[in-house]
Formats: C-alpha cells, sequence, structure tokens
DNA sequence: TTGTAAGCGTTATCAA
DNA sequence: TTGATAACGCTTACAA
C-alpha cells in the first residue's frame, strides 16, 4: 500500500523525460527558446505522471508576484447593488484577465491585507478611511484610488463630479426651478464634490438626506421627505437608481413626474423599472474601470502612472420640466 | 548613493534583535509560545526596520496554502445583477473571511486556473460546463457546486428547485389557473429542475422563453409574448426579477395582476420597485452561502464533506389570484 | 539549445 | 523557550 504520495513536481517531470530542470521549466513557460521535440517530450513526461504543470506558490515566490490584484468595495452586496458599479467592474475584471491578473475581494475591515497582492483598487467604497491602507504602503504595493480621497503615493481615477453636477443644476435653472432638494450619498469624496456643483448653482439647496445607491431605501427617505410638503420642485439624486426610487415614490403619493415634480439622477444606467427617461449625468463606467485597470498594470510595471480625470455629460430625460 | 535596497527580510529582523531565524517567525506567527520580552524585541526590530511582516508569497510556498478561494461566476455584471446572488456572496465573504481566506474571482472563460487557489466555488454560473475544471482536478483542488451539474469529486449545495416549482404550481392549479407559460433561466441544472416540478402539474406548461435573472430582459420577453395574446392565465418566472418585469411590462398593456394576469417569481428577495409582494418561492440565501463557505472549510481541512441540500417554502403574495 | 547552481523568504522539525 | 537546519518547488543568470 503506497503511503501519502509526494506530489509530482517539475524535478519528476523532467527527470522522466531526461532533461534537466531548467529545460523543463523552459518548456512550460516558453521564456526562452527550447526545441520543439524536447518540449513533446516534457510535455508527454507530464501528462504521463498527472503533472498539471508548476506549482504557482513556488513560482510566484520565486518571481516575487501573486498574479493577484485586490479590490477593495465595502460590503459586497452593498456595492454591487449599484448597477453603476458592474461595467466597471466588467471592464477592470476584462483588462486585468487578459494580463493574466486575477481579482481578489477586499472587504473594508477585513484582514485581507496579508493576502499577497501584486496591487489593489480601492472603488465604490464611499468611505475616506481604509484601515488597510497603511498595510499596503508598508508593503509597497501600489494602490489605484477610483473616485476616493487622496492618499499620498496612490494613483487616482476620477470623473469630473463637480462639473457634471453643475451642469445638471444649470439645466434645472434654466427650467426655472429655484427650490431644489438633494438626496446624497454617504460622506465621501465623490458626494462632497457633487454638492459643491450643485451648490454653485442652488447654495440653498436643501439636504433631504443621505442613503447607499439602493432603490428602497431613496423611496424611503423620500416617502418621508414628500410627506412634510416641502416645497421643492426639484430632487437632484445622487445616483439613477435613487431617481428611481424617488419617483416611484412621488408617484405613489400622486405627484406627476416632472409635471408637479422633477427629479434627475447620476451615472447614466439603464433604469428598465421606470417608463421615463431619467435626466441625469453620464458618466462613463467602463472606461472607468479600463483606465483603473490600465493604471494598475502601470504600477505593477513600475511606471509612472498619471492620474485620470474622465468627462461626465448631462443627458436630458423626461424626468425634468418646467417648475 | 545606496542601490537599489533589497527588501527586508524577516531574516534581517532577527539578526537585528538578536535572535534565531526561528524564533523570529514564532513571534510573528503564534504558532509556538515565545517570551513576552523575546517578542517584545523582535517586533521593535521589524518597527524599526519598516518590516511589514512575513512575506504572504515565501509563507504560503511553505505551507503549501494560498488562502483564497476561488469563485466562477460567469460574466461578473450579469452575475452580480441577480440581487439573489448577493445575499449569499456575503455570507460567503463572511464566513471565508473570518477564516482568513479571501474570495477570488473566476470568469468561467478565463485562465485563472493558473493562479494559486486553495478551493473553487462553482456558483452563479448557470451553466453545465466549466473549462477551468478539468484543471482543477489535476491540482487537486477541492470544488464546491452550488446548484450546479454533477462532477465527480466536487461536493454540492442545493436547494429543493422540483419541490418549490411544485408547490407553486399547485398553488396556482388551486387557484383555478389550468393554462400557465413559463419564463425560464439559461439551460443548468436548476433550470432543469424547476421545470420538472412546474411539469408535474402542469405537463403542458408553455415555455415563453429563456432570459439571465434581468428586468429589462424578461420586460422584453414579455412584450413580444402578450401582444400575441397567448391566452394564459398565469406566468410563472425562475426569478422574482423576472417576475418583476412580466408585472410591470402586463401593465404597460392594460392587464391588472393578478386580476387579468397571475405571475410568480423564484427566490424571495426584494422588490422595492413594485408595488405588491409577489409570490414566489422564497430560498435560503444567506444559509446557501453559510454552507457554501462551510463546505469549502472542510475541503480545504481535507475532511469528508457531506453535500447540503436546502428547503425552500411557496409565499403567497399579491401577485397570483383566481383564473 | 541545454545544463548547473543559486537562491526567492518562509515555516517546521528536531535538538538543545 | 530558543536555535540550527532542511525543505517548499520553482525561475533565471551563467556556463557549456
Amino acid at each position: 500500500m503506497p503511503g501519502p504520495t509526494r506530489a509530482t513536481t517539475l524535478a519528476d517531470v523532467a527527470a522522466a523525460a531526461g532533461v534537466s530542470l531548467s529545460t523543463a521549466s523552459l518548456a512550460f513557460s516558453g521564456n526562452k527558446p527550447v526545441s520543439a521535440s524536447t518540449r513533446e517530450r516534457v510535455l508527454a513526461a507530464a501528462a504521463a505522471l498527472g503533472y498539471a504543470g508548476p506549482n504557482p506558490l513556488a513560482s510566484n515566490l520565486r518571481r516575487g508576484r501573486s498574479g493577484v490584484v485586490g479590490i477593495a468595495v465595502g460590503q459586497l452586496s452593498t456595492a454591487f447593488r449599484d448597477p453603476a458599479a458592474l461595467p466597471m467592474l466588467d471592464a477592470i475584471s476584462q483588462v486585468l484577465g487578459a494580463a493574466g491578473l486575477g481579482l481578489l475581494l477586499m472587504g473594508d475591515d477585513d484582514e485581507h491585507a496579508r493576502l499577497p497582492i501584486d496591487a489593489a483598487i480601492y472603488d465604490i467604497c464611499g468611505r475616506d478611511s481604509w484601515a488597510a491602507y497603511d498595510d499596503l504602503v508598508a508593503r509597497d504595493v501600489p494602490v489605484v484610488v477610483v473616485e476616493g480621497p487622496t492618499w499620498p503615493g496612490a494613483t487616482y481615477v476620477d470623473i469630473e463630479h463637480r462639473r457634471g453636477a453643475k451642469a445638471l443644476a444649470k439645466h434645472l435653472h434654466d427650467l426655472g426651478h429655484r427650490r431644489v432638494a438633494t438626496v446624497t450619498l454617504a460622506a465621501s469624496h465623490a458626494q462632497r464634490e457633487r454638492e459643491a456643483g450643485l451648490r454653485d448653482v442652488f447654495p440653498d439647496a436643501h439636504v433631504v438626506g443621505a442613503c447607499a445607491s439602493d432603490l428602497g431605501a431613496a423611496q424611503a427617505l423620500a416617502a418621508d421627505y414628500l410627506a412634510g410638503d416641502p416645497g421643492v420642485s426639484a430632487v437632484v439624486c445622487q445616483s439613477d437608481v435613487q431617481a428611481a426610487g424617488v419617483v416611484l415614490e412621488a408617484r405613489r403619493r400622486g405627484l406627476r413626474v416632472p409635471g408637479d415634480l422633477s427629479v434627475a439622477g447620476f451615472d447614466g444606467v439603464a433604469t428598465p423599472w421606470l417608463d421615463l427617461e431619467l435626466t441625469t449625468v453620464v458618466q462613463p463606467l467602463a472606461d472607468k474601470g479600463r483606465a483603473t485597470a490600465e493604471a494598475v498594470l502601470g504600477r505593477i510595471a513600475g511606471a509612472d502612472v498619471a492620474d485620470v480625470l474622465l468627462p461626465v455629460r448631462l443627458r436630458v430625460g423626461d424626468s425634468t420640466g418646467p417648475a
């Protein structure tokens, strides 16, 4: 009865193929030319021994890379419930995947700093602090921050929050609106910038309250607010999902949108549960993801990577009208 | 001018602290007792040298573990757009995180099989095949399959698709419905089971078509179908999101739900964009996630892990009524 | 094109 | 409680 068999290693394969360890390594990695016949022999030996390729743990140590990029998104169900997060995540995953890199989910509370990552992305969290940041710096792990706070040494990918918010506010002002309210996100860099843009036009804009980019939450917030007959003619939301919640709640109370109340969003995502098109600030979600992933690749390669600021544009839909 | 300085290692710390390499290792890992004073000295030396703790790459090789669990979810934006996926993902991430394990996203197309993972979860994909599976088996990576096809050697976590679907069908039959249609998911184990449950009661149920668990997609499907005046009194969907799409489309066409058309879903998630409560089959999403994560932990520990079958229950809401 | 040899930075075994 | 030493399995100069 054979004891617990040691796993097959590249050395075993090399021996079976009658070549040296380094040649066997080259046959798998292709990092240097190997004669076709030799490679055949190595691969055949590997197949015969049931060898599934170089142990990634060993190869990682040797190369000093894990092939994994961490992404901090806060609580998963919160982050991914927002449809704006997904096209971006897709783009990141696609670009990194093409480069052979995997994506590791990091909570922002946790101990994942102990896991080996080649770089980290801080995104979606909508927070100003990240416990793991100092650890990453100490480990020399490059960090790319998306719409986040400014930390020394990180690379930034951002969008024109303030300009977009201001353009939207102007649109409402042009329509004759003078008293507007806003539903905000959690305190964060993005929220502050957008609020600044809104106040460039409506210095007195009233804050309804803050909630996540979640339809039910926005609806609940709107329910309380609208019940008080607040006397505003427009509500500016910080996401399309929030805006959808406000529209649904306004209608439930018998208000016509935009006849009695104009509602605007942010992001430019599809809102199939509404039968109108939201007036919103469209941001280039996939571009943002690609830019983020490319910044990551650059930083891993040791390059100097410039910060990125992406443009947004106002899309006028059917949810806003004359005051 | 100092050259490119080699990174500080545990050996450097040990030397600076005047202890042996193994003692320094113990001071960090706590795997064996170390006197308090010695540990102090080691930690102080580490701080002085800017040492951020043992290199995880080296530690991984030595221990033969990466501390990472892969999760295959197909295309990210598709998988995560389904609200049913999120509570489950949260639970997985929480249980694994508590055990110090990270979660690596694996597309089902990609080369992530080369990344070092201690176990893999196959979930949400709604597919029958997975290119990476053979690789994982060859590497002896344990696999936990959620609602998926049966592969030799994997551990299964599943729910009572068929029983739930049948209970729902009975409910409709009791209400007098005789001609029903169903919106299906992609061909998959879950879909086949649920369809079987439906056909236990309605052998002739008509298939409207298949789509992802996506509101817009279901709405489009329903638009075509309802335009043809199909003469059914109930539509059974395979997710609550699909059901919401059908409800919205039915109303758009002037049909009352459930007066003119009964609509049922599956999952039991919140549907804030509807003002009625769906009749649905509630599945224990968080339990499913926890069971999955615990199966993963068991398999990593080398234990024999039993398959898990979780119960579902019918929840009668306001979206179904007499035929 | 192939072989030799030197690590990569830990952790675990064993003895002191 | 601490210390010496041997792996873990691979990649890459360098030499042939």
